[in-house]
DNA sequence: TATTGTTATACTCTATAACTATA
DNA sequence: TATAGTTATAGAGTATAACAATA
């Protein structure tokens, strides 16, 4: 299930749009990182290492637990996308990077994603600013 | 993790802010589900049971696999929130509905999960329709 | 023979609790 | 004592394959 959807709504008002909206971009996310043989937690992982970072630093930004992030980072390590080294500056901790193929397969990932691109690119550049505007009313 | 997130994004575009928006919409949704005790799962196949309706029609519209179904609903069964009743038409098949409870704690979630409303309510009326024109625009 | 739904199984996500090593 | 990360474990979502009952 590709979803969260929301509560049935009536079928043309904004919150109903907004529905569909969420629901189409989360499917696409899902099946781009199918392409390229990845979760989505996953590619939301390796999405997140732009640069070098801890665990903790991942699971803050992620809203999840730490162990979760170990499981994640680990499944990525075993199948050659991600590295973790120690942290020089406290031994406790360790540093989580990409990969030369963690790179390659990140980007590969972002090609395929193309859900967000291709939805604004319907739009005039008018629009898009518009639509910003809007949406960032509305997130309060 | 609450997330499908998007690429590291620029972060005023058009693009980031529809990935805000996606990601908000995708946490408040599972936590409402959980202030009702529900997984997100559950509380989307309960919101899609407006009608007595059979396992292979929401296994469609949710588009997952039908085992799929038959374990959420036999999950939702085991607490009381739905029944499965034979089909009178097809021996094969089954008919579920929600419960009284069912309704009850459905109708608790959709208030519960008011993101979408307070969102979209934070606009004028005329805004709330250029938003869903240039999300219908954006959608294709 | 095809279809509806279930069961068995396996993998992943996720959190909690207990633990190790270090600060 | 507190913190970073891991391990063990368990519940839930999900799909695939094999199956039963019915069409």
């Amino acid at each position: 299930m590709a979803l969260p959807s929301g509560p049935t709504a009536p079928s043309s008002t904004a919150e109903a749009v907004l529905f569909e909206l969420v629901d189409d971009y989360d499917r696409a996310y899902e099946s781009a990182a199918e392409q390229l043989s990845l979760t989505a937690a996953q590619a939301c992982v390796l999405g997140r290492l732009h640069e070098r970072r801890g665990m903790g630093s991942l699971a803050e930004e992620l809203g999840c637990d730490a162990s979760n992030i170990t499981q994640l980072v680990s499944r990525l390590e075993a199948v050659g996308l991600v590295t973790r080294e120690p942290d020089p500056s406290d031994r406790r901790a360790r540093l989580v990077k990409r990969t030369r193929r963690g790179h390659a397969v990140n980007r590969r990932f972002e090609e395929a994603f193309a859900f967000g691109r291709t939805a604004v690119s319907r739009l005039t550049d008018a629009e898009q600013q518009q639509l910003t505007f809007l949406l960032k009313k509305a997130l309060g």
